[in-house]
DNA sequence: CATCAACCCTGAGAGC
DNA sequence: TGCTCTCAGGGTTGAT
């Protein structure tokens, strides 16, 4: 599941700032990523892939733009051409890989061909089908219902505290919230929680200055852990990464907690399967 | 404002 | 072996 360092991992590797292989260059002896790059035709194999336009459009207005630069907010990555901004969100098992065109009709689960003039292409592939596209003229169309990003120095502990405080919700769904915070998934909330020694279920508002500041050092030590290890790699979803062989809590139900030894326990919050120690994390207020 | 269920999808795993 | 059933999971939407 793509989450914030999965999708920093990629938007590296497409900027060819990576350093890893993750599939075959195009150009050997050239540039890694697709930097520069511009489109040629591109196809659709599945027409929801694409949230706006529709297909045919967005097809005909990406023809012959370059791509200028390419980011990551949240977990959206943004793709900076000469005329458009084009979003991608990975959702639950999006993927992306750069190789050389061919004319094999596209692999299974791949939904949007990107070729490019040269002889590169870029395959967006998404076993799920819950990933999309954008391609807008205002990014902020899709990114301004954003929160911050978690690495914003303009983030400070006093801030996060505030923020914490106007929410009456359990802090888990609120740090999943997208709009309150950018970028975290299950997978490093749990993480983060238990690394903080806050239970999930514990109100946002009751937690103090000093809980605030460890569970946001706690949350950017795992996201910066994450993207150290490029990521981790789930089941189907994207496999550049290695940070599930060192997850705390996550799917470890029934597996001794690393702090103090005790069984990691699982439950659902929000409709989402929940990993914490119930020695580490205590329910202090509810 | 907060909570909750439904929805979108597929493949893995369980049950038979 | 092979069929059917259930379920996870991010984010959006609509109901309460």
């Amino acid at each position: 599941m793509p989450e914030l360092p999965e999708v920093e991992t990629i938007a590296r590797f497409l900027r060819g700032t990576h350093g890893l292989a993750i599939s075959r260059s195009p150009h050997p002896n050239g540039p890694l990523g697709v930097l520069g790059r511009k489109f040629a035709d591109v196809q659709v194999t599945w027409q929801r892939s694409i949230a706006e336009p529709a297909a045919p459009a967005f097809c005909a207005r990406l023809y012959g733009q370059s791509i200028l630069e390419i980011t990551r907010r949240g977990k959206f990555l943004v793709f900076q051409l000469e005329k458009d901004w084009m979003l991608i969100h990975l959702r639950m098992s999006g993927d992306i890989r750069v190789e050389p065109r061919d004319e094999n009709p596209p692999g299974l689960h791949d939904r949007i061909i990107f070729n490019f003039a040269d002889d590169a292409r870029m395959v967006f592939n998404d076993t799920r089908k819950f990933g999309r596209a954008w391609l807008l003229k205002d990014p902020q169309q899709v990114l301004g219902n954003l929160g911050p990003e978690p690495f914003d120095p303009e983030l400070t502990a006093g801030v996060f505290h505030r923020m914490l405080n106007e929410k009456k919700r359990a802090i888990k769904p609120l740090l999943m919230d997208q709009k309150f915070l950018a970028g975290m998934g299950n997978i490093y909330t749990d993480e983060a929680l238990h690394l903080a020694r806050v239970h999930p279920l514990e109100k946002a508002s009751t937690l103090n200055y000093s809980q605030a500041e460890s569970l946001l050092r706690a949350i950017r030590e795992v996201l910066t852990e994450g993207i150290r290890r490029n990521g981790a790699s789930i089941d189907w979803a994207y496999r550049g990464g290695d940070f599930q062989n060192y997850f705390r809590v996550y799917q470890r139900n029934g597996e001794k907690c690393p702090l103090c030894g005790d069984n990691i326990e699982r439950i659902m919050v929000s409709q989402r399967g929940t990993h914490f120690c119930p020695s580490c994390q205590l329910l202090e207020k509810g």
